[in-house]
Order: C-alpha cells, then sequence, then structure tokens
DNA sequence: AGCGCCTATAAATAGTCGTC
DNA sequence: GACGACTATTTATAGGCGCT
C-alpha cells in the first residue's frame, strides 16, 4: 500500500506473497488485538498458512475453543462429521439395543434347547451349572399376538427386521384381542430393568466434563 | 489514531467505544479479506459484540465451519461439551453394555431361582414356558479365577465395579492359574454374539452421513 | 444518542537494499 | 532465497462538525 497501491488480487510471485503473508498477519493480529481490548468484544481466529505447521489461534486455544462453542451451528457442523449428540446416540442405542437383545435371546434360547447339555462355549476344566430359569413365553414367541414361529425353526434371518417389543402386530386371521388383554412387556421390562440400569448402561461418567455453563445473556449471540 | 496516538486499552467512554468499534470492525474484515485474498489463505474468524444479535463470522458460514473443522482440537472441545466422537462412544458403550449385561443376567438369575415358578412379569393370560436352559457357570460366578460369590447372594451392590470379562483377577491366595487354563469368554462370546452381531447392534444407519474426506494434504494444517 | 462526512495524523506496509 | 532494516506511501481511523 505504501509505495504502489495495493491490487486487490492474488500475489503471483512466490517469494513476495510470503513476504506479504508475514507482514500483514503480524499487522492482522496486532488489529484483532486492538479490537479486543479497545472495545472490549469476544472473538476469535484461525489462520491455516503454507508457512506453518500449526494453524494460528487468536487469541489463544482456550479462549478461541470458547467462542467457537458460542457459534450456534456448531452442533450442525459436528452432526455432518460423524459426530451426534449425546441423547441422539443414547435414544437410538436402546432401540437397536432392545430389539438385538430380544432376538439375540431367542437365538440362544433356540441353540440351547436343540444343543441341551452342550457347553463348547464354556471351558473345560469348569464345572457348568444347569439351573431352570422361567423364559416368559412372549420372549420366545414375539411378535406377541403373531403366529408363533417354532422354537425349532433352525435359524432366524438376520436381516429380518423384528419389531420392537411391545409392538402390536395386527393378525393375519384379524382375530381381535381387545384392550384387556395385556400389552406386551418390552425386553427391558422382563430383564428387570429400570430407568436407573438405562443410564447406568448408557451413561459415561468418564466422557462427562460437565461444564454446561452458557451463561452469557443471548443479545450477543 | 490519527489526531491523536490510540492508547492501548479499554476505550471507557461508551460512546466513543461504539463509534470505534464499527470503524475498526469494518477495517479489521477488510484487513481480513486482503490477507486472505492477496496471500491465498484460509482463515475465519468470529466476532461477538453487543452491538448486533448475530455475530459476525468470516469469511462466510460454509467456509468458516470448514476452518473450524480443521481445528485439530476440536475432538477435544466436543468432548468436553457433550459429544464424542461415534468410535469412541461405541467403544465405551461395549464396554458398558458387555458390563452391564453380565450383571444384569446375574441377577435376572438369581430372582428367578429364588421366586421359582413365579411369572409376575408375564401376563397372566399367557402360558409361561419352563425350559432348561445351560448357564455357563463362568456368567455366574465372575470374574473368573476369583473368589466365586454365592449364587444366592442376595443383591449386588450397584455401584461395584465388575470388571471387564477376560479380565484375569490375581487370586488373593497366589494359586496361580497358568496360560493352559482357558480365558474366560467374553459374555459376547457367550451370547454367540460375533463382530457382526456388534457391528449392527451398535452402528447406525441413520447416523451416517458419511463425508469423511479431509482430502487436504497436512502442509496446510 | 446515532448517523455520515471530513481531515489530520498515526499505522501499516510494498518495495528496496544490504547481509547471510 | 530469506531476513532485517529502512523509507515513501497508502490506509486506517480518532476526533470534529452538523444533522436528525
Amino acid at each position: 500500500m505504501p509505495r504502489n497501491k495495493v491490487i486487490f488480487s492474488l500475489i503471483e510471485n512466490e517469494t513476495d506473497r510470503k513476504v506479504s503473508y508475514k507482514k500483514r498477519h503480524k499487522g492482522f493480529l496486532k488489529k484483532a488485538q486492538e479490537l479486543m481490548t479497545l472495545c472490549d468484544i469476544e472473538m476469535a481466529a484461525i489462520i491455516y498458512s503454507p508457512y506453518s505447521d500449526e494453524p494460528k489461534v487468536f487469541p489463544n486455544h482456550g479462549a478461541a475453543i470458547n467462542t467457537f462453542r458460542k457459534f450456534k451451528e456448531l452442533a450442525t457442523l459436528e452432526r455432518s462429521k460423524n459426530m451426534v449428540t449425546r441423547d441422539e446416540f443414547t435414544e437410538e442405542r436402546i432401540k437397536k439395543l432392545e430389539k438385538n437383545l430380544l432376538k439375540l435371546v431367542r437365538e440362544s434360547i433356540i441353540k440351547n434347547v436343540s444343543d441341551e447339555g452342550s457347553t463348547s462355549n464354556v471351558p473345560q476344566s469348569r464345572p457348568s451349572t444347569t439351573m431352570t430359569y422361567m423364559i416368559p413365553s412372549s420372549i420366545i414367541d414375539p411378535p406377541l399376538y403373531a403366529p408363533v414361529p417354532s422354537p425349532m425353526t433352525p435359524q432366524m434371518d438376520p436381516s429380518e427386521e423384528i419389531p420392537p417389543m411391545g409392538t402390536l402386530i395386527q393378525m393375519n386371521n384379524s382375530q381381535n384381542y381387545s384392550s384387556d388383554n395385556p400389552k406386551s412387556p418390552s425386553l427391558i421390562e422382563l430383564l428387570n430393568w429400570n430407568n436407573d440400569d438405562i443410564v447406568t448402561l448408557l451413561d459415561d461418567l468418564s466422557l462427562n466434563n460437565i461444564n454446561d455453563q452458557d451463561p452469557q445473556p443471548t443479545n450477543n449471540i
């Protein structure tokens, strides 16, 4: 800008460009610092350049992170980048967990009935214990109110979509079970899980650095 | 800076401060634009001020998001803000799932043994099926190689830390089980889960917006 | 108080030169 | 070629003024 007026386009000469970058980078940071200090505002900046291995983060790492946090579209950014909120993930997990546990319990029962006495999965040097265990029929014969497959059905198609427990399936023979018929209990109920169990199962304390403050009013978002 | 030299501290007078902010804000963005264009670098900035409801995002929303993505400490930021990567979440889920399933299976067995014949959880109008089910002793008596609690132990302390299946516990009596002793099978193995089952259980296609590119080489990080 | 405009002046910096 | 220092200039902008 001195000597010659600046041309607002890429500096073609690589050497000149680097020199200019270094000068302007320094000036830019100074301007940023002035703006921040003189006017008492919050700001952050990142500069990636070919001239440094690390990005320049203004005003510093921690402050920049705090500022980025406030960027209200950050959640959208993360969702599209292989990240989800804990609540979203947890909800999906519960559904999937219940569905798959149901399937696995069924398969496991079928397998153990047909292979009765087999302990191939258990170390031979360890004794096995045979216990009589009440299997609620709703686990074996779901979906409730739907045609009951034989327990000896060889193997369920893994790709088969199993409706969630508790879902009422419209019967083919249109026989109507009225509302006095109890609803199928969910697998979670059958396993005597309560809400605390679920929370315990899905909550991970090691990931909780709980400092959700957002103390600032929305007037400067 | 003209007329009077600038004093590098907060402008106390509120009116002057706002005027100065407006001028400097404009100048700052111009400097940023020049730096970006003349030197061909990638950068982004956010400015929160009391003088605008929306933060000023430079150079624009989408570009800023892309730049923030590159900020390599973003994962740390998210972890502390109730967000985790899918892999981190999945790994923790597997551990927690196995641990809690183990506990629940134990409790369920204990409950059903002591309340044998009870079908309180099952609709009375539906028949129950009693099946003989081989319970591997390692489910009942874990941790394997550790002191074995009585199956009739009333109720496990929910806060009790259960070592992951497959972890070898050093015995108190120092009796050494050499390596020819089979390793405790994991609960997942006992349930006849294979890797595909795990993936199915934990993978959620609806959350996969797979666009993991990172096409840029690391020279401008 | 909040503007837009003006202007004098402080700051920023492109180009140059000399060293390594 | 990459710096460091040194200008000569261009830019940025504080303070003023007038208007609303």
